[in-house]
DNA sequence: CTGGCCATCGCAATCGTTTGCGGTTAAATC
DNA sequence: GATTTAACCGCAAACGATTGCGATGGCCAG
């Protein structure tokens, strides 16, 4: 791919031309390659004058002349490039991030590799080994779980990175949450409110910081309340997705049909109940209240609307990708850690409880 | 970011080694770089003696020698990479068919760039410049519209690409598209054998091929199946999502009420129809049957789940890679189409027509 | 008038690979 | 045993940028 106008040779056939290189600009310019660098780097500009700068500024621009990264690159040993490890692009809750992330990634001249792990350890293995071949000056991870030695060894030595959405014990490295712990309590206490008085919760794997802090937030909150502290009430998912939801919804219904309201882990979880709430005849919101958490795209448009709390995904993005700037910039900061705040969002699948049939 | 173990000085204190070089490698196996790098590469490694290729092999291996891309790209003008132009990462479409490119890509040691345009010509044209002057070697795009003078001018460059999902008139490249008239076709059908004879379609913009693919399409199916033939019923969505979707249907509900099914362009649009479903109290499929177009993900949680035409997203993604690979590959071969089948899956957006009333 | 300083710019090395070319050696041919 | 031939490998020049260092020249102060 020649990112130039094609040009014509002496003979008249259509020849491509090689993209104009600092050389051209240096020579069109009557200067040295080296100047010609120096006068088009804004941070060494003054090392040349005002004169010779103008001039080659204006050589370049009319060659058309555009640096080549990759050169660039090789000198300076920065790629201005970033990894992006997350389980699975296709899992809506993260191309918001993903956006999020970009948008301040090529604000500052960067930009982001992609990779998809499938929450399998070796993939993700792999998959960062490439990222790092490539170069990447830093990774932003969605993958962490609590005990995480691949990423306390790349810690080690010394790469780069930010968490998103996850923490991993005793890994001083920056992240950026939402903030699970309140959330969690607005749940509660929007379903107490209600007059919600046995509450279920259907927990994310305690693999995760995510599935421990929202579940031990959960019972925080029942005791703040003086709900029914009931340990059978919480169940925990496998994995924060629909069919472990239902499993587990399944599994807490068979056991124990008296409560009147669930705070699901997240939505996909809270999906999971709806489909045992259409296998077993249970109507949302009249039998079973249903609280998720993510606010997902499209999750508005489901029968009936899902209530849940609302994250900030483009800002945790875009401030994940922050701070990973920040540590590129200036290597030994102190790790900051951030929450950011999140918001209850009512919709149509909680409603006070149904008197219990007064058998 | 250094991708090698850290190491000791002989002062004492942790020092993080230069990750090993080629020449590295090429001492350590008692040869020159030039041997090294034809022993380490497949393709030149019959210029090598098996014996010294064995021997920097395993000196590669046990310093654990990765090649550095960067190096390589500048002295072999090939980057490796492609850029991946759509949209909006946001709109659930695009994940899967990313995934797909992305599979086929890795595999072949390629990797992409991705970025959004926001549907804005401005951006798009800005976003591809800074692809190219990354250097990607080709482009995968899925923002094409009918006209498109900027790509064009692309093609006139040389500039590798292969469209998803679009098509433009009057350019010569590659693409690969889901089966858009049969999937229409596959829609009538089903509302036909339902026993639906007035049938309106919510057509996507006429500045996207899909959308101009898809309406002729389901002019010629209405023919076929000798239902009521009435433009009128068509009404065009200036873009492909709910809010336009919603618009266009409650200009056709003011002006007709005697359609008993809709054909929507797209999920999107048929979700906007549910919004309007809600709005005015009517009752589907009940007393309005709806189809959508491509099976977006959760679009079977809505309530009723919608009935659609199912595209097989991540192959579309996958072959456009592998279009892109070869052309780049074989920079003159005859640019091929590809059409992908679609398959009907009926949900319960979807039921008889209820008699009109006996008025 | 001379010495020193500063601004400006060029020289050349460098980043880590790849690759055309030429040189060395050993095997094959007569 | 001399010569062709092939196999193997090293030399060095790239690729396109950045950057330490040194050269040049002008200017000011002594």
């Amino acid at each position: 791919m020649r990112p130039n106008q094609p040009s014509l040779t002496p003979a008249g056939e259509v020849k491509r031309a090689q993209p104009p290189t600092l050389r051209d600009v240096a020579e069109a310019a009557g200067v040295h390659a080296a100047t010609a660098s120096r006068a088009l780097n804004p941070s060494t500009r003054r090392l040349v004058s005002a004169e010779t700068a103008r001039r080659v500024i204006k050589a370049a621009k009319t060659l058309g002349y555009q640096p080549n990264p990759i050169a660039r690159s090789l000198k300076t040993a920065k790629s201005s490039t970033v990894g992006l490890v997350i389980p699975d692009l296709t899992n809506p809750l993260f191309p918001p991030i993903v956006r999020g992330i970009e948008d301040v990634l090529e604000a500052e001249g960067f930009s982001a590799w992609i990779v998809n792990t499938d929450n399998d350890p070796e993939r993700e293995r792999v998959r960062i080994d490439s990222l790092r071949s490539r170069q990447v000056e830093g990774l932003i991870i969605a993958t962490a779980r609590v005990e995480h030695p691949f990423l306390e060894a790349l810690h080690e030595q010394g790469v780069k990175m930010v968490l998103v959405n996850r923490r991993v014990e005793n890994l001083e490295v920056p992240c950026v949450t939402a903030d699970d712990a309140t959330g969690i309590a607005l749940a509660v206490r929007h379903l107490a409110e209600l007059g919600h008085r046995r509450i279920a919760h259907l927990a994310g794997p305690h693999s995760t910081s995510t599935g421990v802090v929202r579940s031990r937030a959960f019972r925080h909150a029942i005791r703040d309340h003086g709900l029914e502290d009931d340990p059978s009430l919480i169940v925990e998912c496998a994995h924060w997705n629909e069919a472990d939801g239902a499993a587990a919804m399944r599994e807490l219904l068979d056991r124990d049909d008296r409560f009147t309201a669930v705070v699901a882990g997240n939505d996909l979880i809270a999906l999971g109940c709806y489909d045992v709430f259409a296998e077993r005849g249970i109507s949302c919101p009249d039998e079973m209240s249903v609280v998720g958490f993510n606010d997902m795209p499209f999750i508005d448009k489901l029968r009936p609307p899902l209530t849940t709390v609302a994250v900030p995904h483009h800002d945790i993005g875009a401030e994940a990708a922050r701070m990973l700037l920040d540590c590129i910039e200036e290597p030994d900061r102190r790790p900051r850690s951030l929450l950011l705040p999140v918001t209850m969002v009512v919709r149509d699948s909680t409603t006070r409880p149904r008197p219990l049939p007064s058998a």
